[in-house]
DNA sequence: CTCCGTTAGATTGCATACATCTAACCCATG
DNA sequence: CATGGGTTAGATGTATGCAATCTAACGGAG
């Protein structure tokens, strides 16, 4: 996997993350390797890593299309990323540095400027760069690998729901509340925090409805 | 993917899991391709397939090996799978049938016969029928395909330690405890003895080295 | 004797050609 | 007019050829 096989994942997922291939979208071989440029090797090489990271599914036979999650599977995603990254912030708050910790700082900060001039753009963007740092100083690219389709699967939620105010306003002060007890070294109240923080977000994106399986935190 | 190259992932996964491939050892494609009785690029597309599990390591231009993991990933692997684990025997408590949960039962039984005969290679499969069966109680084919590779590096440790008996009493005790635990309609204690009997195993198969992360249950 | 540059062999990455499968269309028939 | 089967076009799966890159052995200089 080089040059041609790893730009073609990388445009792939991008466009598939932006939204611009949307879930249910059929990605054709020769469609695919003629806007990319290249042939079909390599882009059937594209589709198969990102059907292991759950972008695409592909079906014997009939080609690959864009991920549909149902809500019960979102559901288990959510919850299991409560746990995985509730690890990890523990794990940050015993082994971070202080300047792992600042950075961490900067980015939650600066995602609550751009809330509350209400530009979700830049908020996802750092979103996904804090809990990619946060889940990064765990120190396991095994951790890093394991969480990241399911990342995936519930940014491609982004183009269903979007997070009402309030829920916003949770989510920015968790963020916040996160970099305080890695400061305090408190590796509890990191993960708690972590783990209310991801199923707040659960119930704000897929709604009141009815859950998978009850929480007794 | 079809027969051909369906055949070969089962085939090297099978010979990988088994030890027949050591961790660290040169994979090439030719070679495979001849011993498999097909061309290089159904075999390119398992050991992608394989990399994307986890139980290969391909680097461009060099190839791939069965993939050897630090002491410090695996440490890392138990404690994730103690949290999606303990999560599916929580969501198993909630909604699996009792037919369902006649059939762990039927495995923990035959589990323990084995084990007090000390017929390890029946323990092993057992085992991984026993965890796989369970977590495929959760229902969702994510928390199955997110399990599977972490469980895939925990199988590849068995060429490396062995329980002792003291390990292997308390890990059939688990067993026996979980499904009693499912019987009761208990999430959270189902959910506990799982969390508990994935740090035992971590604790008997890395040794009492120092853990990368202390836990507070 | 050791170290480094060169070169030959082997291996991987990509492109292309052939085989097999899916699905849509058309036409014949009840 | 609806339905069923056969046919055909397009797409995926597999095999093979070619170019680029890596590995390792060899020989020469210090």
């Amino acid at each position: 996997m080089t040059a041609a096989s790893d730009r073609a994942v990388e445009r792939l997922r991008e466009r598939i993350l932006s939204g611009e291939y949307a879930p249910g979208e059929r990605l054709g071989e020769v469609e695919l390797a003629d806007k990319l440029g290249v042939s079909r090797t390599p882009v059937r090489e594209a589709l198969r890593l990102l059907a292991a990271e759950g972008l695409v599914e592909i079906t014997t036979n009939k080609g690959a299309r864009v991920v549909e999650y149902p809500a019960h599977d979102l559901d288990h995603i959510f919850l299991i990323r409560a746990r995985i990254e509730g690890l990890s912030a523990r794990t940050a708050a015993i082994h971070a540095s202080d300047a792992d910790i600042d950075k961490l700082d900067e980015i939650a900060t600066e995602l609550a400027g751009y809330a509350a001039h209400g530009e979700l753009d830049e908020v996802y963007r750092l979103n996904a760069d804090y809990h990619s740092t946060l889940n990064g100083l765990s120190g396991s690219a095994v951790v890093l690998s394991t969480i990241g389709s399911l990342i995936h699967a519930t940014v491609l939620l982004r183009t269903l729901h979007s997070f009402d105010e309030a829920a916003m306003r949770r989510s920015v002060s968790h963020h916040l509340e996160i970099v305080a007890a890695l400061r305090a070294r408190d590796p509890d109240w990191a993960e708690a925090v972590m783990h209310a923080h991801l199923l707040s977000a659960r119930a704000s994106l897929l709604g009141p409805r009815k859950h998978a399986v009850e929480e007794t935190p």
